[in-house]
DNA sequence: TTTAATTCTTACTAAAACAGTAGGAATTAA
DNA sequence: TTAATTCCTACTGTTTTAGTAAGAATTAAA
């Protein structure tokens, strides 16, 4: 399981977008201030979201950040993938030669990862960025 | 998020008493062999184990440990709290001070990761010892 | 009574991952 | 021309991970 503060600040700084996503590019700076992040760190991690496609950049002064598709049409999973390679637990390899204790077989808790993956990254693929905005307005009113 | 080879292990290692459980003490070293495990950190994850009154042990020749309950009323969630801490995405404190990202209010994704920390959450809980054993057998026939 | 098998206890450690920093180059609106 | 920005690469202190090491205490069996 990967799930460190890449991850976290990466679908941080995609809600904030999504939350000015009508006032042009968002700057770096900007998010930098609002969800005390740092700068130099959220660089690092808008060169990833922008190679997945999620956002794409205009540079120069007044540029930015936009996000590529509506806040509807993003998932928390492609944030996640984007920054974090992949939610995983099992690090059982899939080679046919050695299962996950380097004997000839499966151990005994392997379906149990699985499962779990399966269920993590099937909560990530239900939520969508919208629904973050969304829910954070309800409560702050 | 806490899960590491510690928790897999520990999952792992109960497994594989609960398999045994009619034959009297299982000692570490027989663990250690069927499931390619470091003796010396079984030893480790053991004494968290017996501590959280999961399982007893026998101490001297022939000893061992015998699971504290049955398999069928030992939750995952139990083994996994028992070494790992907690399943545990925020970091955001729960403090009335300061909100996750040192301001006064939650972050935006606050509940995004409370959420999810009940999901994971939730299927530790449902799953029990006796499931993986199970599970197991139905594969390897 | 000795031996071997075991749990118990504490301390240490190499390697990797994490969470950034630092420094500057390229681009562009004003 | 300047300031604001993205882009790019390299570096790094700290913490965590995944153990190892060494020996003490206990007890069944020979």
């Amino acid at each position: 399981m990967k799930l460190t503060t890449k991850g976290r600040y990466a679908v941080m700084a995609m809600a904030d977008m999504a939350s000015f996503k009508d006032k042009g590019p968002v700057s770096l700076t900007d998010i930098s201030l609002r969800q005390n992040i740092s700068l130099a760190y959220l660089e690092q991690i808008f060169i990833k979201l922008k190679s997945k496609n999620l956002v794409k950049s205009v540079r120069g002064a007044k540029g930015g950040y936009i996000l590529e598709t509506s806040p509807e049409e993003i998932k928390i999973s492609n944030i996640i993938s984007a920054v974090d390679e992949k939610v995983k637990m099992l690090n059982c390899k899939k080679e046919s030669k050695k299962g996950c204790n380097n004997k000839s077989s499966k151990c005994i808790t392997h379906n149990l990862w699985d499962q779990l993956d399966q269920h993590i990254n099937n909560f990530f693929e239900k939520v969508k960025l919208q629904d973050l905005i969304k829910k954070n307005q309800t409560l702050n009113k």
